[in-house]
RNA sequence: GCCCAGAUAGCUCAGUUGGUAGAGCAGCGGACUGAAAAUCCGCGUGUCACUGGUUCGAUUCCGGUUCUGGGCA
């Protein structure tokens, strides 16, 4: 059966705070594994402190994927981290070595496990910026009433004030003379070629808050202002995608004179837990999730890596076909 | 001690010419298929400080009490 040739994917995610790395090195460490990185942020260069980024000293000697490989100034996005990650997943077979995707950002995470296909056409800079000058003048709803008139499934789709994916609508018909609602209908039946061990990472909110104030407060202790300081003094901008980040954005706010430092931290912090609830709300969507809420072990680490273990087949027993 | 102002949602406040109340933020829920740490949508959870009085009816008007600011002693 067809079962039997797909190849074993761990993913380990979860909100941001609750623990993914240092289960990650764990659990590679138990496996024999290589970790990728799933993190929209971490491959950025010179954003070490503000993305919690793993230093080069923890990881031992467990290959560590797509972190450190652009400049801030670069632009990523989900077809460069498909493309990456399923290099390096290749190259991670062929050393006959397991691969473990760990990270927070979910829509990457799904774009592997269910080969989602984004090759149509080359991303075009200059007519998102056309749009979104015919949204600044004209109004989001004009924008959106243009997309209607193209693709009335995705217009449907789409808030008319989401002027972000209300653009991407467009471009994706004027490359392809496509509809995108047609497309991700297609994309949305894709089934995962892997066999996949997909574990979230999880913990009571107030826990998980908890852990983000005393991050951010870590961060600014270990000199998050001058990483961003440093940033913007080699011309990094607050347009870039990278500054778009967590804790950089709003240092950007600070070192602009727009609001006072204890201002910036306090909205880190707020705005660092609207992202963990974002991401808790992308993983409940998710199928074929094992969620592993870190209360019922005791936030003890060893009881926890265990009942992953406990998941997965032990080495060398094949799975049952149909397992899935 | 006296005078003035205030006390309404977790926080900051608005409001009710007397018919038990609403904004922002926080919080909660959701969407997401080439910016995803981005972007967007939805939801009000309340002894209206306490206590008497007037009234068909008081969070609102009147008296008292308590507390919190500010001022004067």
């Amino acid at each position: 059966m067809q079962e039997h040739k797909k190849k074993p994917l761990i993913v380990l995610t979860g909100p941001t705070a609750v623990g993914k790395t240092k289960l990650s090195l764990m659990l590679a460490g138990a496996l024999g594994g290589e970790i990728i990185s799933a993190d929209s942020m971490q491959v950025y260069r010179g954003m070490d402190i503000g993305t919690a980024k793993i230093a080069a000293a923890e990881m031992g000697d467990i290959p560590h994927h797509l972190i450190d490989i652009l400049s801030p100034r670069e632009e990523f996005n989900i077809v460069r981290f498909q493309k990456l990650a399923k290099e390096a997943m290749e190259g991670i077979y062929e050393r006959g070595k397991l691969p473990i995707l760990v990270g927070g950002t979910g829509f990457y995470i799904q774009s592997v496990t269910r080969e989602i296909d984004f090759s149509e056409s080359e991303a075009d800079g200059s007519l998102r910026e056309e749009l979104l000058a015919f949204a600044k003048e004209y109004g989001a709803r004009a924008l959106h009433g243009r997309l209607a008139a193209v693709d009335p499934g995705a217009a449907a789709q789409i808030h008319e004030n989401n002027i972000k994916r209300t653009i991407r609508a467009l471009e994706y018909h004027a490359q392809t003379g496509g509809r995108i609602s047609e497309h991700n209908e297609e994309q949305a039946g894709h089934t995962s070629p892997y066999e996949l061990y997909y574990f979230v990472l999880t913990a009571p909110r107030d826990v998980l808050y908890e852990n983000i104030d005393r991050r951010v407060d870590a961060m600014i202790a270990a000199g998050l202002l001058d990483e961003v300081k440093r940033l913007r003094e080699e011309g990094m901008t607050r347009g870039m995608v990278s500054m778009q980040g967590l804790g950089y954005k709003e240092l950007f706010e600070y070192l602009d004179g727009e609001t006072t430092l204890q201002d910036a931290i306090g909205k880190i912090k707020r705005d660092t837990r609207h992202f963990a609830k974002r991401q808790l709300t992308w993983f409940k969507r998710e199928k074929q999730v094992i969620w592993i809420n870190k209360e019922e072990f005791q936030y003890d680490e060893g009881r926890i890596l265990s009942a992953i273990l406990g998941f997965l087949p032990k080495s060398g027993e094949k799975r049952n076909a149909g397992d899935t």
